[in-house]
Order: C-alpha cells, then sequence, then structure tokens
DNA sequence: CGTTGCATTGACTGAGATCAATAACTGTGG
DNA sequence: CCACAGTTATTGATCTCAGTCAATGCAACG
C-alpha cells in the first residue's frame, strides 16, 4: 500500500473526472472548496493487496479513482465470497459504519488508486451541506439495492443467467463511465467471478464456453467482446434498458 | 391500510419500547422532543397487505411497531424473491431513498402496525441532531451488512445449513427483543422461508422434518423450539455467540 | 523451456428441483 | 358442531443442473 499527500490541483474532488459519481450535484463554488479539503490522501494499491481488513477500526470511506476492487465477505469457518466489485467512483468501506470496524475485507483485483474519505470529518460535513449529506443517504440506498439485486440474482437465476446478468451490469457500469461498453477486458478472474455468482469457477468457464458458440460473445481469456446484447439480455431473463421498449405486454 | 393521527403520549418515540432500536443513544431531552414531533402517525396493516410497492414515490420510510412485515423484490419476468423480514424495531424502505422511489415492496406477514417517518422532515433533524444522524448512518450501513451475510448463506451454504442460519438468525432477533427466543411462532409461511432463502418449499419441509428426527428441533406447524441450540450452530457452520468462547482454536 | 498459475473440457455424482399424491390445518356457512 | 372447500405443509419418486474430480491446454515469467 502506497500512501500519497497532496495539496496540487489535480487531486482535487472538483476537478476529478468522476466527480459525476462521488460530488453531489447542486452545490455551491464554497462548498466545493470545503469538499476539496476532504480528501487529501490517496493509497495506490497494487493486485492482490488490501485496503482494509475485516475487523479493522473503521476510520475512512474510500472513493475509487481508478482500478478495480473486490470486497469479500466471509464466514467464521474460512468459507468466503465475492460481494462485490468496485469500479472507479464508488464509494468503498461503507459496512464499517454500524459497527465501527470494517465488516468485509477490500482488495485490489487489478492495479489501482483510491482516494482516503476521512469518516469523521466527512460526517461533519455533511452535516453542513445538505445536498452532500443527500447524496450520501442515496448512495448508502442504492448499495442496498445493488446487494438486493444481487441476492435476487442469487436467490432464483440459473448460473447461466447470473454470468449474463453479471456480463450486462459490468457493460452497463462501464458505459456510465465514458468506456467501451462493448468490448472491455475482464479485470477479475473466473474464480472471482465464481464466487461473486456464488458457482464453480468450472461452470463459469463452460457458460462462458457456451455463450461463445452461441454466438453471443466472443471471449479470448479475459477480453470479452459482447455481439449479441438483446440475446443477453433474453437469456438473463431481463429487458434491455438499452432500447427504448414501447411495446408493451399484451394480456 | 388504516392510517392513524395521534398526539397521545403513549405513541410518543420517547416512550415506546423500541426506542432502543430505532432511537439513538446518547441525545438530550430537547432533541427527544423533536424527534416525537417527527413521528405523529402509523399504520395498521392486515396480514397480506402491502405498505409500499415498487415504484412508489418514496415519501417517508417506517419503523415495524409491532408485527412482521416481509420485503420483496421483483425481476421484470415475474420472478420474485424475499428478500428481508422485519421485526418490531427495524426501519424499511430504505430502498427507496436512491432513486427517490421504492425498489421493493413491503408486505405484512402478519397483522402488523409501522410508524410513519416523513423521510424529508427526518432528513433535515437529522442535520440538527448529530446523534440522530449518526444512529441513522449506524441503520443503512448494518443494513448493508445484513444483506451481505444473506448473499454469503445464498451464495456458499447448503440448504440445510442456510435454513439453520435462518432459525438461529431469528432466535437472535427475538431474543435482542425481550422475547422467549428458543421457542416461538414462525410469522411467515413455508413458501416466504423458501423465498427468503432461495429454495425450494419442499426442500424447506424436508430439511425441517430432518432437524426433528435429529432431536435438534420440534416443530409443530409455525411453532417452533430449538432443542439442540449448539447442534444447530454447528450444522450452519457459524459460532455460537451465546457461550462465551474462551477456547482458541490451537493449530 | 520447464515451472507455475489460470482456464478449459470431460466424466461422473449428488443436492436439491420438479412432479405428484396425500395430509393437516383454517375458515365458512349451514 | 360438523361438513366442505381452500389453503398450506409433508412426503415420496424421479430428474436435472451444477458440483466434484481429474486430465489437459495455454500464457506468462524467471
Amino acid at each position: 500500500m502506497n500512501f500519497y499527500h497532496s495539496d496540487n490541483p489535480a487531486s482535487k474532488c472538483s476537478v476529478c473526472v468522476l466527480g459525476q459519481f462521488c460530488l453531489p450535484v447542486g452545490i455551491t463554488a464554497s462548498d466545493i472548496s470545503k469538499i476539496d479539503t476532504l480528501v487529501k490522501e490517496r493509497v495506490h494499491l497494487k493486485k492482490g493487496e488490501s485496503l482494509y481488513r475485516h475487523g479493522d477500526p473503521l476510520s475512512s470511506v474510500y472513493s475509487v479513482r481508478f482500478g478495480t476492487l473486490k470486497t469479500e465477505y466471509a464466514l467464521e469457518d474460512g468459507r468466503q465470497q465475492v460481494i462485490g466489485f468496485h469500479l472507479p467512483g464508488e464509494i468503498i468501506g461503507l459496512d464499517g459504519i454500524g459497527e465501527g470496524q470494517y465488516q468485509s475485507e477490500a482488495i485490489a483485483v487489478e492495479e489501482s488508486e483510491v482516494c482516503i474519505i476521512r469518516y469523521e470529518a466527512f460526517e461533519d460535513l455533511a452535516r453542513q451541506i445538505p445536498a452532500l449529506q443527500q447524496q450520501f443517504h442515496r448512495i448508502l440506498s442504492r448499495e442496498l439495492t445493488q446487494d438486493q439485486r444481487h441476492l435476487l440474482s442469487l436467490g432464483t437465476m440459473r448460473a447461466e443467467e447470473r454470468l449474463a446478468a453479471f456480463l450486462l451490469n459490468l457493460s452497463q457500469r462501464l458505459a456510465a463511465r465514458g468506456y467501451l461498453n462493448h468490448e472491455f477486458d475482464l479485470p477479475m478472474s473466473r474464480v472471482e467471478i465464481a464466487s461473486y455468482l456464488g458457482i464453480q469457477i468450472e461452470t463459469v468457464s463452460r457458460m462462458l464456453s457456451r455463450f461463445a458458440e452461441s454466438g453471443l460473445v466472443q471471449i479470448k481469456q479475459r477480453h470479452i467482446k459482447l455481439i449479441d446484447v438483446d440475446g443477453l439480455y433474453e437469456l438473463a431473463g431481463i429487458p434491455n434498458p438499452e432500447r427504448a421498449r414501447i411495446l408493451k405486454k399484451i394480456p
């Protein structure tokens, strides 16, 4: 882990390209300068390094600057699962607020960098800037919704559907960040995908091969190209939000 | 749905026996009176009635006064799953904050009553009372942790383990509310349990019968008596928090 | 160019789903 | 109070998806 301290303008929240994700909308210039003072440090993580571990006291929450992190949750008997993958602009460490210590472990899936947001200072500032407080609540709430969608996937979907939904979700999130969304590199390994989806690595492999056979995707190792997006959506059992649906079901 | 409006003292948050769950600790007398003004209305729900539905605009969050509610999350193709059961003192509706409309549907599993907390007024008040704001963040964060534990259950545990963990979790939550925790009535049906655990109703039935055969529990319909709590914990693959563990693992 | 880690593919197995029948309870009205 | 319908739960028989075990393939790297 590599810490940075910086006052140079390029590290300011207000000029960060991710502002759309981690900054609240509709705040004044003076608010912005306050927010800028909040984030003075960053951490650089090499692949496999932990940002925090289960049980570490909560001092900060973190905003991903670049790279990808996974959060893992462990059962007392040693079994563990990847709970989430976190892309640039997303906030992690929120599960530490409840008990004052992180409940999960956050690990870099690839080389990554995160902004450190001192939690106490943040909470104070949120009280002063209503828009910031509201945005924080929205972030927490969306996190809940995200987990609930994931629950639905693990509870009701078959392996094939889970994987299709996973690829599409990743694609959507990449698109929202302005990346190519129909062709990208998976930052995570098959093991990590399998763990996240609650299936075995062999099943991930088989399903990906099957998708490729069916002409839904092209895969070369971790490089993936979505060919038939509609087909994937259909397979996942969810409607394609990329095309406005004019048709209604006629019963 | 039956609305109440009330200024009578018995309906005040400050005297509600659930205060320990929904009120922040360490607040002043004047804060208490402000909080009391926040919750003026309650809703009475008969079994099966919805408190809110997916897509309803968020106006309030709710605190369960008595009874049990379930929240269900639906997939676009009609599949749906019970995401959580909510006991007295727990807050529901938080998933509505992110998008300004509820993402799930909340339904009474048995006759229930909830306090209405107008969300905008609550957010304002939270800004004025730091302890309230902190408590709210803790509640949101614990909700996240709860969902993550649930994810782990659906992702890595076998049916048997999920059911054992479910019974123990319910028992713990009842104990925290001062109820009998080793003998109680399940408020929810087998269908609802199965949905929550991501398994089939027949499997729930079979596993319960198996638990009874093994002398772990006694079951008569929805009435359940935990006989061998340690055995259940072992089966669930989690340590028993009810007995302080002096022993350490010797490698 | 072997070694090491990650991914794919095949053969077999098993936990839990599905289908089906029965049993037990709940509530209703005569 | 009983009969009946309707719901909810249990139990059995069979099937299937995905897990497990095992072998092979493929990159990257010292």
